[in-house]
DNA sequence: CATGAAATTGGGTAAAT
DNA sequence: ATTTACCCAATTTCATG
């Protein structure tokens, strides 16, 4: 499971576009297209690739408002309760974090009132104590895992 | 641009395997291989569909330390000092929000130097005045944008 | 449903271990 | 000597009019 930088110039490829066809995937990475296919299936066999998803626009789903939910509770761990969060298709992540709060998710709705109606339902989840929610304004960059790594640091001046 | 329902758990397919033949996602919502074909075609025109990618293990291509910066800024707006910050490949989200904080990333490193060295960078943009750390224990739940509607809210009790 | 393109398979070669 | 990665050519499957 060691990735070299061919590996890695295909994964850079495939997380922009996986809709690429072997023999241009191969081209762009002077590979032959069996040998592209051969290397992305390992890939895909070792987990490396996870899965390859379509990824829709938000509002074109009808869930224009991100917000992110930091929830304060009494217990620990991946209670059921907890996890039933899980069945809302509005929620997208659940972690749990180190710092001032215990849970933090990442939500998408309709609406303020469909946001409103999610944060009820959290309240009413034996053991959260109190959630502060932060409404995303505006989103300047969204993407996926990236497999770069960084060599040279960006200079910000 | 209005989603029915044939279109709706198309997308529910293609957000979890964008590898399907057009036979078998076809056979999956009842509908021959044009016309999936076809569906899934004008979803992508019409950009309900953003694009079909490969989705990552984090931790194959070393970035298993995910965290959650809240930057306090002095200004606002898309500086172009804030929007440098993408040129790192660790920083997966750039929002701002609305809250006791102004803009929110999410991060992935390969370990806590890494993660105190992109935060020792942030710091050093001009207008940015304080950032607290979510580091994230253990992640539930992370998924793509989901196509589903709720109807029947889960009852958490 | 037909055509063309693409994925997939097998055989054979070269380099690295 | 065995493994690993590759290319080429042939076949099957699939996209697409």
């Amino acid at each position: 499971m060691d990735l070299d930088t061919t590996d890695r110039r295909l994964l850079g490829v495939l997380v922009e576009d996986a809709t690429l066809s072997y023999a241009e995937l191969g081209e762009r990475v002077a590979l032959s297209a069996p040998a592209a296919h051969e290397r992305v299936k390992r890939l895909r066999r070792s987990g490396v690739i996870r899965r390859t998803a379509a990824l829709l626009d938000p509002k074109a789903v009808r869930k224009p408002l991100l917000a992110f939910v930091h929830m304060d509770t009494k217990g620990w761990g991946k209670t059921p309760q907890l996890m039933m969060i899980s069945e809302y298709p509005e929620v997208e992540e659940i972690h749990s974090v180190a710092g001032d709060t215990s849970v933090l998710l990442k939500v998408r709705t309709e609406d303020t009132r469909a946001l409103e109606s999610l944060l009820s339902h959290l309240y009413e989840i034996p053991g959260v104590v109190t959630t502060r929610t932060y409404v995303v304004l505006s989103t300047y960059l969204e993407r996926p895992v990236q497999p770069g790594i960084t060599r040279e640091w960006p200079v910000a001046r």
